[in-house]
DNA sequence: ATGTCACCTGGTAGGTGA
């Protein structure tokens, strides 16, 4: 079973990309962050035809999240429950028995200001709900762009970084916090080359010059730690025309026992 | 040195968010 998470930056204009991406990455699901497109205008009709299944939350302009899967997806959630978020950012499914949650993390925009709150408060609000949501689901996997590059070897230069917008103390204890559940991040259990990253600024000749951060993540529980065998971030949607600033990030589950 | 992209409103640009 293989599972993907990719930000699109708008699947208005990405649609294309997404679908030549299945085409040539098959894989079982696949959940996408700033759709930015409002629940009436998603391209269900598109998916479908090209053998995926579709569950969507989205928003207009911002945001907007959407669980794309071959086989049946049951027990959708939208948003986190209890959390009255009028921001479109989780979208919760179980396919092949895996629970599967996709999040497009607040991005907090600098240290200080509100928004940087609403992430902090936003990140707790997710770990309280996931708290629970695992002991009900013990296979699952949490994956999106979580805004956080976890530790330094995941910035390109950890100095010019450091106490940034996606590399704070308290962004990265966030993300602790969240592994503290019993979570593992997937792309770390295995050897990757050095400079991985999953996003590269549109500025500055950011992807020519592999200037980027690695911000987007695949979490497993503890019950699915023993079936993962690959997880890596494919960079050559990067490289066409148009591209997203967000590369997909692909692990491969072995079957079950 | 700087270097973008997507979307909105309300226009033949400017603002916002990332």
């Amino acid at each position: 079973m293989q599972l993907a998470t990719w930000n699109v930056n708008s699947l208005a204009v990405r649609l294309p990309q997404v679908l030549a991406w299945l085409a040539a990455n098959p894989v079982d699901v696949l959940v996408l962050q700033e759709t930015k497109l409002a629940d009436d205008k998603f391209p269900h009709a598109e998916i479908e035809a090209a053998g995926y299944r579709a569950q969507w939350h989205g928003q207009k302009t911002y945001n907007g999240v959407a669980l794309l899967s071959r086989a049946d997806a049951a027990d959708a959630l939208k948003n986190i429950p209890g959390c009255d978020d009028p921001q479109a950012r989780v979208i919760t499914a179980t396919v092949g028995g895996v629970r599967v949650v996709g999040g497009y993390m607040p991005n907090g925009q600098a240290p200080g200001t509100d928004k940087f709150e609403y992430k902090m408060q936003w990140f707790r609000a997710l770990r309280d709900w996931l708290r629970d949501e695992l002991a009900r689901h013990p296979r699952l996997v949490l994956m999106g762009d979580f805004n956080i590059a976890p530790e330094d070897r995941d910035v390109h230069d950890p100095e010019l970084w450091r106490g940034q917008i996606l590399c704070t103390d308290e962004e990265r204890e966030q993300f602790r916090k969240l592994i503290a559940l019993g979570l593992h991040d997937a792309f770390r259990l295995f050897e990757q080359p050095p400079k991985s990253w999953s996003w590269w600024d549109y500025r500055n000749l950011a992807f020519r010059r592999n200037q980027g951060l690695r911000i987007d993540h695949i979490l497993v529980s503890e019950a699915l730690r023993p079936r993962v065998s690959a997880c890596c971030i494919d960079k050559l949607p990067r490289k066409n025309e148009r591209p997203s600033d967000h590369a997909p990030v692909v692990v491969t589950l072995d079957a079950a026992a």
